[in-house]
DNA sequence: TTTGCTTGATGACTTAGATCAATTATTGAG
DNA sequence: CTCAATAATTGATCTAAGTCATCAAGCAAA
């Protein structure tokens, strides 16, 4: 019950968020066992939200939590050597940032947000030893992990192989299919994030990503207006992206 | 002991390859209670060597085992929806393949030998069992994880963010310090993979790489012979990649 | 040894997307 | 509400790296 409200901390019942929340199918499966929901549900905390700027953790900041975002949009960047920021993701409500601390006890990237968003602050040491007592939870997060690994190389391929329309064509997608998933519209949304910070994702510059966007605009594919976008021809836009079949790109947590 | 030899089953005694495994310091914490050692080491079965071109998992196979590299190399690459090969990973000896499948219990990708290779097999369900009763080896999971996640960011910022120069610096580097702290030479190696899948791998034509890597050589910055490869300048090298710091980059497993 | 067959190197040319520059929208602080 | 600051769009040019084409060097089969 990650992302349930406090005052729901002992009771059985999900609310409507946790149904959504990644940590559902690990939270879902034992719910059964109040006693278990109750424990996890315990040592999670409920953060003060986060206003827009501001950081989670930084980049090489001492790792003790992951977290998961209850409402707005994170992004994680690192600082390359140059002094570039590079983004490497962006995290949507019910999604679990912080993973990549667990290796070497330290952050290696920054989190920001990127409008006000508030988090459950998961300590990894008591989730860690609660997975010990309760297989399914440590069954769930290799799972959770391995998701993660399977969509960063699913972003290389991107990346690696993929011309500028494709690639936006696929952060549109990814984006679409990520807020389906919860409920929301998979045709019309809003951008939290902007256009720079989509070309800096993307590996594009931010003129490219505004050229694609009005040329997918003109071709019917998309409806622009600022931040909201409306997906118009679903079928073509995946044509473009080249369907589904690869990996999870689908399920992107 | 996952790297040692059957004959060694039984024995406390660990083997030299044990030491450099990556699953050693997953092995090592817990030497001191030879029973578990043991029960580690029973779960793991050697296969018989793969022949270079051998698949020892493809894409869409279901998952049973993650595999530790022994001797040789492996690539592992998924196939786009245009057909194309996108190799996402090579694998020396003492690294993990295959953990990309714990999510969906079908691999995502395919994992090739490119020279004779062996590997040990681990049946993951048995690992997890296992990491129930041993708690630390559950945790050294969980870092190989996230070292991966890790890795795999860092492989996203050469990939986005680096020219031609940079990324193939950055390779070479790369497979220098996984050499190194092996105990093999950091600046002498053989190249298992041909310039078509480093190219593949980092986003580059072929032509860009045997010109990139024949214009180090004019600058001294290293030494090529077909496979063979020394890094005669490996302070510049660094400098061109840009200096440590960044993650795990340098500690790739 | 000869005949492919694959891999790598190198030159000539093309191009996708970056960069630079100038407007035009949005935002948000006071 | 107003105005500066910031973000987005659009056009013109430039360039890093891709593509195409050729040749040389290994290597394998016969």
């Amino acid at each position: 019950m990650a992302i349930s409200n406090s005052n729901n901390r002992f009771s059985s019942k999900l609310t409507s968020q946790c149904q959504n929340c990644s940590l559902s199918a690990l939270c879902l499966p034992i719910a059964l066992a109040d006693e278990d929901v109750n424990r996890l549900d315990q040592i999670i905390e409920r953060k003060r939200p986060l206003k827009k700027g501001e950081l989670l953790f930084h980049q090489g900041e001492e790792f003790n939590s992951v977290f998961a975002v209850r409402t707005g949009t994170l992004k994680t960047f690192n600082i390359t050597n140059s002094g570039e920021e590079q983004i490497t993701g962006f995290y949507c409500p019910s999604e679990l940032v912080g993973l990549s601390g667990i290796d070497d006890n330290h952050y290696p990237i920054s989190a920001k947000a990127l409008e006000t968003t508030t988090v459950c602050e998961i300590p990894f040491s008591h989730l860690e030893q609660l997975s010990s007592q309760i297989p399914s939870l440590k069954h769930q997060l290799f799972r959770l992990m391995s998701r993660k690994i399977c969509d960063d190389q699913q972003m290389m391929v991107l990346l690696g192989k993929k011309n500028a329309d494709e690639k936006v064509a696929s952060f549109l997608l990814n984006l679409s299919h990520r807020f389906k998933k919860r409920g929301y519209s998979a045709t019309s949304f809003r951008l939290s994030m902007s256009r720079g910070e989509i070309g800096n994702y993307l590996g594009l510059a931010v003129e490219t990503v505004s050229r694609v966007m009005t040329r997918f605009q003109k071709n019917g594919l998309i409806d622009v207006d600022g931040k909201e976008i409306s997906i118009v021809n679903l079928p073509e836009m995946e044509k473009l992206v080249g369907a589904a079949g690869e990996c999870a790109t689908i399920e992107h947590v």
